[in-house]
DNA sequence: GGGCAATTCAG
DNA sequence: TGAATTGCC
């Protein structure tokens, strides 16, 4: 047998370092702590791996599937301007970096620091590989879940303003240039293929780090500093959509921090936003249950229907407001912040049905679904979570008068209605009677009046 | 400085 | 209504 040293023999140090930058949920080249690091070494290999355990869960979608895929190849394109590639990989994330690693000689491994259960035991199985594990600042809040607590004491804040104002407190690190050139051993020369994950939405917003970076630049040039006043308009729609882009890390969150400033009253409305991203991961990294039970329970004894739930999730309510939104979660895997509220709100107040069920046709079909985010969201809509006003309603129809006051957001996505006038758009039962049967459009499935007197005798009748 | 009551204020 | 902070001992 001939004499063969194991390459990590004790002793042993390989005469030229090759690091892994492990992307994950920071897919850029811009401030990417990790692949700043990764690319001092000799030789850097890009790698991302297309875990199995994520693509058969049921948070992942054909929405944030086909986004994905945009990111990826445009990440590959960045790297290759920079003289390297990405290498993608799918399977069993573990084994497919050891592969790499034994394949090259992997010196050290780069990875960002994330705080769910996933990616705890990821760092496990990334440490056993026998490389140097790098673990760097999480990318995905700018204030990491856990980092902060009460001064009363209590492992985590149950409510945003007081989080908030310590929040503001804090330092952040400076934003990290892109790498220059990269050196990445040969190793594979291909593109990433498409991802294909059943049907995305037809009028799905493209990914990827460069559309990602335009969005920002636009938005912090012209949009944010309306923000204030025009983040709840319906028809507007002058929000960032810059969400898909904060959960895939084709944005970071701290550069968009940096740049949107706090000079006006846009940017200071903005950044509270985003300080409500970082209180919502740091409950859940707290409450990990919180994504399926309630955080503090109601005792509701949720009604049951499929047939008002279906109505809710195809657009059939009745209500214009909120079959708009439907519509539109359905056209754009997307939906308007303020919509979401609204949607939430008749689903869980008015309709009675569980936030679960709606929840999970959120993660069914949003390109920026967050876990956090949308349980916890949904959450403080149903009463169940942070909100210290649990019985509060959001009255749709209220709500439509005031954030679509002329109906144009309604008829953008219910072409039946799109001959209404203002006063009718909202609540077309008030329509003549041959008018009204002349519209393609369902009567209401529920009476608002009914529907508020039955969740306060629920409410009262469990306390 | 720990513990408690009073006070403040919340998407 | 209840969480967080503040003020008091």
């Amino acid at each position: 047998m001939m004499t063969w040293l194991p390459r990590r023999a004790a002793g042993y140090r390989s005469p030229v370092t090759t690091s892994i930058a492990l992307f994950t949920r920071d897919l850029r080249v811009h401030d990417n702590p990790v692949l700043h690091a990764a690319a001092a070494a000799d030789r850097c290999i890009p790698l991302f791996v297309l875990d199995d355990a994520i693509v058969s869960s049921a948070f992942f979608n054909a929405n944030r599937a086909a986004f994905l895929s945009d990111c990826l190849a445009d990440l590959d394109r960045s790297l290759r301007d920079r003289g390297g590639e990405l290498v993608v990989r799918r399977g069993k994330l573990a084994d497919e970096v050891a592969r790499v690693v034994r394949a090259h000689d992997v010196t050290e491994i780069h990875v960002a620091a994330d705080v769910s259960r996933y990616a705890r035991r990821r760092e496990e199985a990334l440490e056993a590989l026998g490389a140097d594990l790098h673990v760097h600042d999480q990318s995905i809040n700018a204030v990491p879940p856990l980092s902060l607590t009460p001064s009363g004491g209590g492992d985590h804040f149950a409510v945003f303003t007081p989080y908030f104002r310590r929040w503001e407190t804090m330092h952040r690190r400076g934003v990290l240039r892109a790498p220059g050139r990269l050196t990445v051993p040969e190793i594979s020369g291909e593109a990433p293929g498409r991802l294909h994950h059943g049907t995305p939405s037809p009028e799905l917003a493209a990914g990827g780090e460069t559309v990602g970076r335009e969005l920002m630049a636009d938005w912090v040039r012209t949009g944010v500093e309306d923000y204030a006043d025009l983040h709840d308009a319906l028809a507007d729609d002058a929000t960032s959509h810059l969400s898909p882009h904060l959960h895939f890390g084709t944005v970071s969150v701290t550069e968009l921090l940096d740049r949107a400033g706090t000079a006006s009253e846009g940017a200071q409305a903005y950044t509270r936003q985003l300080a409500w991203r970082d209180f919502h991961h740091q409950v859940l990294a707290a409450r990990p249950e919180s994504a399926t039970k309630d955080y503090r329970t109601r005792n509701d004894r949720w009604r049951r229907s499929d047939r008002d739930f279906e109505a809710w999730r195809d657009g059939r309510t009745g209500y214009p407001i909120v079959d708009a939104a439907m519509r539109q979660l359905d056209r754009e895997g997307w939906m308007h912040n303020r919509a979401r509220l609204i949607v939430a709100s008749f689903l869980c107040k008015t309709l009675y049905l569980d936030w679960r069920r709606g929840a999970q046709h959120f993660v069914d079909l949003l390109v920026d679904c967050d876990l956090a985010n949308n349980q916890m969201n949904w959450q403080w809509v149903a009463g169940t979570g942070t909100d210290t006003r649990p019985n509060r309603v959001h009255n749709p129809l209220a709500q439509a008068r005031r954030y679509d006051p002329d109906g144009t957001y309604v008829k953008r996505y219910l072409p039946a209605l799109a001959d209404l006038a203002p006063q009718h758009v909202h609540e077309p039962w008030t329509l003549p009677e041959e008018e009204r049967k002349a519209l393609d459009y369902p009567a209401p499935i529920v009476d608002l009046r009914e529907a508020a007197d039955r969740f306060a005798a629920a409410r009262s009748r469990k306390r």
